[in-house]
Formats: structure tokens, sequence, C-alpha cells
RNA sequence: CGGGGCGUGGCGCAGACUGGUAGCGCACCGCGUUUGGGACGCGGGGGUCGUGGGUUCAAAUCCCUCCGCCCCGACCA
């Protein structure tokens, strides 16, 4: 019997994920050129939903749309001085074009604060034109070490949302209304990945901003994903590019500003969160395709009365259900179960001439792979049987990823339990060490300050390092 | 950027040490039999052997150059 090669994840956690993408026909490297990979269709769909997701979000708390260059002359960027320091290594320049040497090179986007500031310090005048709440889909380039598919590619494609405020306080509400409204609930109930929330430490904020918020998801390999961050950027940005506004009192202020954003990382979060061994696995709010109909047939005879059955069983599918239905011949129902799995369909229903005979359906949900998540369910009523199906399914892999988190998040004391804690997943600790002292511990240990999250205890406690009496608690792990 | 591995039909590989003009599996095409967990038989098509140079009567094979990709590490959404 042959099988699709996917090394288990005991094995080899990280090729297994590869061979996700490659078998799940997710993506395809671009051989050509560094570091980028081709989105095959499937894999773009799935960045599609994440985008509707996120864009009706986007919208229903007040943003709009638009677009800015994918060039930003260099001199832009070096106008604030931690962004370029933190950005520099990993830009691209553009340095001819037109057949000429360039005046002044221009930086392929690593990120759009410098342009968008520049545009936004035209059209803020007063502090009636604020607050300016626009977000933008985009390409950037980050001209990256080390590339995995999804995960950190030198293109990938986002939205970054840049907004202006007249106060402090509004630009906060702004960052945490986007971490919690958007972002926190889109993984949550869209992707059905569980994240903790929080701030980053000083080491591990955006280049020039404020302070930065993220979104912590725990992997099967127990490292952490940083799956989205907001930033206050303070008025670092707008004393750079002078976005300034003449509040009610008729005097001249510089305007807070914020950014946050999420990518096509997102994706490489939903298999490494989600999938087994068998292939990809795609909860049902976010799939593409949420039911496949695998017909089974012998001869021509029983082929019509299955596909017409097929036809009413579907008939009311259209607008509550995603699917399609798989008539390809010649291709045994067995080999297309596999594949299905593969690539991660939340449920299949299979339809031969005994359930022609009984009114009866088979369905496998995709959350239990293989025979034992088969059961026989019949026709009458199938349609909100299947809605009611990925609904749990949903909540199942939401419940899973989420235990399997709590499952390897450890409470530690003591300083000696870090080192193991973080081998087997989040260490959760009492921390009032220095910026050397997390130095020290990632090149000791490869495990760094995830996040400060929002949610603390409220009472004090030891800090694992110093000793020192403090109520802050943080995650520590390894992160991708 | 350091360490390692690899470039041969679409994919995965063999052939290389010992030079003689390219082969296997899967996929693909045709016909027939099949079809409830990855079907089978027969027939067929497809390869500038990553690039450039050198050695040789002769190079996938030996030598040099360059390019690219993957993995592991330091940097990052």
């Amino acid at each position: 019997m042959p099988k699709e090669t996917i090394t288990p994840r005991q094995q080899d956690y990280s090729q297994w994920y590869l061979d996700i993408v490659q078998n799940a026909d997710m993506a395809d490297y671009a051989e050509v050129v560094r570091g980028c990979i081709v989105f095959k269709p499937t894999g773009y769909a799935i960045w599609e939903a994440i985008q509707r997701g996120l864009d009706d979000r986007i919208k229903a708390t007040g943003h709009v749309n638009a677009y800015f260059p994918l060039l930003i002359p260099r001199s832009f960027l070096m106008k604030e001085a931690e962004h370029i320091e933190g950005f520099a290594p990993e830009v691209a320049e553009v340095t001819r074009a037109g057949g000429e040497d360039l005046a002044e090179p221009y930086v392929i986007r690593p990120t759009s604060e410098t342009i968008i500031g520049h545009f936004y310090a035209k059209w803020v005048r007063s502090w009636r034109d604020l607050p300016l709440l626009i977000n933008q889909w985009a390409n950037v380039m980050r001209w990256e070490m080390r590339p995995r598919p999804f995960l950190r590619t030198a293109e990938f494609l986002w939205q970054e949302g840049h907004t202006v405020h007249a106060t402090e306080a509004d630009a906060e509400r702004e960052t945490l209304m986007i971490l919690h409204d958007v972002y926190g609930d889109f993984m949550e109930r869209d992707m059905a990945v569980p994240v903790i929330k929080g701030l980053k430490t000083e080491r591990e904020k955006f280049a020039g901003g404020l302070r930065s918020y993220s979104l912590e998801a725990m992997m099967q390999d127990y490292r952490a994903l940083q799956s989205g961050t907001s930033h206050n950027l303070g008025q670092n940005f707008a004393r750079a590019f002078n976005i300034t506004f003449t509040d009610q009192q008729n005097t001249i202020q510089y305007a807070w500003t914020t950014s946050w954003g999420v990518s096509t990382r997102l994706i490489g979060a939903m298999i490494m969160v989600h999938s087994d061994d068998e292939g990809l696995v795609v909860p049902p709010r976010l799939a593409p395709v949420q039911v496949v109909v695998v017909p089974i047939y012998k001869n021509d005879t029983e082929r019509s009365s299955v596909l017409q059955a097929v036809e009413q069983v579907t008939a009311d599918w259209a607008g509550r259900l995603r699917f399609k239905v798989d008539d390809r011949p010649n291709l045994t129902p067995g080999f297309k179960y596999n594949e299905w799995e593969l690539k991660g369909i939340p449920v299949r229903v299979e339809l031969g001439p005994r359930d022609v005979q009984q009114q009866n359906v088979a369905v496998a949900r995709r959350d239990i792979p293989g025979r034992e998540g088969k059961q026989i369910v019949p026709q009458a009523g199938l349609t909100a049987y299947l809605e009611t199906l990925l609904t749990t399914i949903q909540q199942v892999l939401y419940d899973r990823a989420l235990r399997f988190r709590e499952d390897h998040t450890y409470t530690i004391q003591r300083f000696d339990e870090l080192a193991d804690a973080v081998e087997r997943g989040f260490a959760r600790c009492y921390w009032a060490g220095s910026s050397e002292d997390e130095q020290r511990i990632q090149s000791d240990l490869k495990a760094t300050i995830r996040v400060i999250p929002l949610e603390q205890p409220g009472t004090a406690g030891t800090c694992i390092l110093t000793g020192k009496e403090t109520t802050q608690q943080v995650i520590f792990g390894r992160a991708y």
C-alpha cells in the first residue's frame, strides 16, 4: 500500500512541517528567487480566508483600506534612528532603474511606517482630522537569513494598519483594541488558535516604537510563534516625519501613531497548531472547502443513481456549506479519502449504492483521522447535521490546542527549573531581571521572554533570577 | 555569514569510486479490467545530466569556476 511520505512529527518536526506544505499542495519553493515561495492555489485560498476574516474586523472597527508605494526613498528609513538600526540588515535596495543609477536608491519596504508617515504629515492638520485609521494589504520584503515556507520568507504578504491619534491614551486604546477585537478574536474564533496576549519586552519590541504587544501561540513542538503584533509608536514617528496637528486650544502638537500587522505566517501557525501525521488539518471556519463528497460506484447504473442521490443530498448546501463533489473518474474512493485527509478538508461525505439503498451517507471528520472518525448518518437532516459537526470540529480543534498549551506551560519558582521547562514548553514565572539578563538566558538556553501576559495574577512573587519581589509574570519560551 | 548536504524526465532517486553516450519507482498518455481506506495488466511519450571552462578519441562520471536550493546555527513577522 503506497503512502505519501509525511515524516512523523516525533521523528523530525521541521521535516514534518515541510512535508505538509509540500504534500498538501500549499506552496512551491520559488527556486529561482532566494527565500521566496509560490503560494499555490490551496495555500493562497487559506490566505484569502484569513484576509476576509481580518478585513471584515478591521473595517467593522472603523478602518479603511488604502495602498502606499512598494519603494521607499532610502533617506526615509534613516529618519528614525532605532528604526533604521532594526531594519537595515534586512532591506533590499533598488539602485538602478531606467538604465541608469538612481540619485537616491529606493528600499523595498520591509514595513511602511516611514513612507506612510511622510504622507500622514501632509494629511493631518487639525484635531478634527483625527483619528486617522488606515490599513493596507501589501507585500513586504525582508532579506532573512533563514527562510521557511510561510513562517519566514524574504517576501511575504500581510496587512499593516497605521493610525494617528490626538492623545497617547487614544493610541494606546487603539493598539489594545486591535490586539483583542481584531487579532485575538480572529485567531481564536476563526483559526481555532489559542493565543497569549501581552506586552513585548524592550529587547523584542518593534524598532522605533514605544511599546509592542503581541499574540503568542504554541506550536506542537512547544515553540512559540509570534502570530501578530500591535505597536504603540508613541510620538517617535510623528517627530521623525513631522506629523503634527492643531488641538482645540490652537496649539500645535505631535500626534501619536500606532501600527499593527499580521502576515502569511498565520498559515504556518494554522499548519503547526492543528495538523497531524496524516496531513494538513484546516479549521472549518477557515476552510475554503468544508465538505468534500466522494461518490462511490462500480458501473454506469450505479453511477447515475449515486450522482443523483448526491445531487439531492447537496441541494440545499449552497450558502450554508462550502463544498465540492469529487467525481473524478478512475480514482478509487480509497485514494480520494487519503488525498482529502492529506489536504485537511474538515468533513468528508461518502455516498455509494448501499447509502442510496438505505438513505444514509458515511460522514468522516478530519479531526479524528482514519476510520475512527467515520459514521453512518441518515440523509434526512444531513445539512443541519453537517453544520453542527463543523461547529463541533472547530471547537474541538480549539480545545485541543488550548489543552496542549496548558499541558505544556509550567509555572516555575526557581531559576534552575527554567532550562527544563523551555525544553518542554512555556515557562511562566515572576521576573524582575534586566535586558542583559534576558540576553544571557537567550544565549544559554535559546529561550526568550515571549511576552508579558496582560493577564497577571495580581499578587506579588519572587523573581526567579534576582530574587526581587515583583508582581510581574512573564512567559519564557523558544521561538520561531 | 559559518557548518553540512544536494543539483540527472513533473516528483523521488540510481548511475560517478573504476569515463564508452542514461536507467528505476511514482506521476503522465492510450486501451481494457477495476472502484465502500492509497487498484491491476498491456502498450506508450518525455531528460541541453544546474552553469561555464578544461582533460580525453570519448565526460552525468575526472579537474577548475560560477550559480542555485535544502538542512543545522547566529538575526527576524
